[in-house]
RNA sequence: GGCGUCAUGGUGUAACUGGUUAACACGCCGCCCUCUCAAGGCGGAGAGUACGGGUUCGAUCCCCGUUGACGCUACCA
């Protein structure tokens, strides 16, 4: 019932597969590092796989990104969509064929069948279940459909999904060993018959992910911890096949500071907002480095072995120190929290440690880059007196504790409530809209319209959130040199620090 | 609700996987240095290891139960 254990012999792969529907994450960078570093401490080989099934979710841009934020952290993969490699193409979308190939094997083999119910139908289905307190669970309807039936579906040209048909009775449990938690047991009567092939034809997560990881062997799947639950549904696919089963691993999440799984809402999670606030990658790798242990504890010996080095200091540590000592074993499996006061001492201690030269030769890459500082020129040329009025209209794009106060942010005729929903409802369209002039306008402007608020001062509570001011260069240039990721999070950041005045005044 | 996972100061971790006054770092407080603020140095408060039972000469570590937190419960990943 356990795993196999001949992948053992195998040689090392593994793998991270992010979905490009946004801005890169710090969750992705933390698998990510864990994935790198097992590989390269194996002499195995690290694959990059998008999975962008998901056609809904898609985000044109966001596989470059994928790509830059992991190689500003040092992650680099062997083979991917970008390098190719001999198990390619690294890109779900241009797999299609295969999952649709492997979908008919399932079909005739019995593992999986059709079923031809609406969305509307199941969405139906559910509420019924819902309403009568039963777990909401797929009804296996057409579990057995007779061949005429099927046919008679067919031909009328209805669309179906292709659904897991997880075995009923003996055995009726799933097993699978996590290593590092031992095994975990699942009764199949807690398995819903998960869709592997959506209508659109294109495979769920659980289909592609386990077709490829077999046929890229991936020996470990080395992924976070929400994973567990649909694991069996994993197992039961690997059997279907007939496959080898990987050695799973699961990660524990990262969390708030309220220990929910991290979000946008509550921290910053984009990778994009960390660079572009002036995180240094190697500050960012090593905090995730800390992230649920894997650092053995300093010994008597290496202490000694280097006298020069700060005793303290043992919370700092580089990729190449991880390689040589990290162990996944010693992954500690309560979910860490992303404690953004330790990153930024962890950041500080390393702009400290660079030398003058290479301390400014950040800032000019970064905050104070040329591309970034062509950009603000021209916002600001016409309203300015003297070149030493930059930095009166510029501080904004500089700083990162804007916090406008009421008086500033309140229209005069709104209250603070009226306020603060019509900016979550400001942001909701920004998480949205393309981050260009183009987009931006008519996006907000259609905004107000609906909620009856007029331009100036729909406009002027953005400029006062994202400049702490109602004097500033104009708002939608400001906010497309500011960039999409930064002044999204100021926005979140201002919505959650009032909600939290807010709850302190009653 | 069902299923699953987890549980060491406020936070991240450590403790030869049964024997320590439970350690280190961040944060916090105080002192020193100092034109300020940091940095740096020194010191301090803060957990008896979620709780309750076992097993054991002895449990942070092993077993059981309880509680809590978190995750999953989609034609999203």
């Amino acid at each position: 019932m356990t795993n196999s254990t001949s992948t053992t012999e195998a040689p090392i792969r593994v793998r991270i597969a992010p979905s490009p529907t946004g801005d890169p994450h710090v969750g992705t960078a933390y698998i990510g590092l864990i994935n790198y570093l097992y590989a390269r401490q194996r002499n195995g080989k690290f694959v990059l796989r998008i999975e962008d099934t998901d056609r809904a979710r898609f985000v044109a841009t966001s596989e470059q990104e994928i790509f830059n934020s992991l190689r500003w952290l040092g992650l680099t993969w062997d083979e991917g969509p970008d390098l190719g490699g001999p198990y390619g193409p690294y890109r779900q979308s241009e797999r299609t064929e295969i999952y649709r190939e492997h979908v008919e094997l399932l079909l005739t083999n019995g593992t999986a069948y059709r079923s031809f119910e609406t969305p509307e139908e199941l969405e139906a289905l559910r509420q019924r279940q819902i309403a009568a307190k039963l777990p909401p669970r797929y009804d296996g309807a057409h579990r057995e459909l007779s061949q005429a039936q099927i046919d008679a579906y067919l031909a009328e040209g209805r669309a179906y999904t292709v659904r897991l048909k997880v075995p009923a009775g003996d055995p009726a449990f799933t097993e699978f060993r996590d290593e590092l938690r031992g095994v975990i047991r699942f009764e199949h009567s807690n398995v819903d018959d998960q869709v592997l092939m959506k209508s659109d034809g294109f495979p769920t997560y659980h289909l592609a992910n386990v077709v490829d990881d077999h046929l890229m062997r991936i020996t470990d799947v080395i992924r976070a911890e929400e994973w567990i639950s649909s694991t069996p549904k994993h197992v039961l696919l690997y059997k279907a096949f007939g496959w080898e089963i990987p050695r799973f691993w699961h990660m524990p999440l990262l969390r708030n500071l309220d220990k929910s799984k991290i979000s946008k809402r509550k921290n910053p999670v984009s990778l994009i907002y960390y660079r572009q606030a002036g995180f240094l990658p190697e500050a960012m790798i090593n905090f995730l480095g800390l992230m649920g242990g894997g650092m053995p504890a300093p010994t008597t010996e290496s202490t000694l072995a280097q006298p020069a080095a700060k005793q303290s200091e043992t919370d700092i540590f580089t990729l190449p120190d991880m390689v040589a000592r990290f162990d996944v074993k010693n992954i500690r499996l309560g979910g860490p929290v992303f404690d953004l006061t330790k990153l930024k001492w962890l950041n500080g201690e390393y702009i400290r440690a660079l030398t003058p030269e290479s301390f400014y030769a950040a800032l000019r890459e970064t905050i104070l880059s040329d591309a970034y500082l062509q950009q603000i020129a021209p916002l600001v040329q016409t309203r300015i007196e003297t070149l030493g009025e930059f930095g009166n209209l510029t501080h904004f794009l500089f700083a990162d504790d804007i916090m406008p106060p009421a008086e500033v942010f309140v229209p005069k005729k709104s209250t603070p409530e009226e306020t603060l929903a019509f900016a979550a409802e400001q942001l909701t369209v920004l998480e949205a809209t393309d981050w260009t002039h183009e987009a931006l306008e008519p996006a907000l402007k259609k905004l107000g319209e609906e909620k009856q608020w007029s331009v100036k001062e729909n406009f002027m509570l953005l400029r006062a959130i994202l400049t702490g001011s109602t004097m500033s260069p104009p708002l939608l240039e400001s906010m497309v040199v500011f960039g999409k990721s930064r002044t999204l999070d100021r926005v979140r950041r201002f919505l959650e620090t009032q909600k939290k005045l807010a709850q302190t005044k009653k």
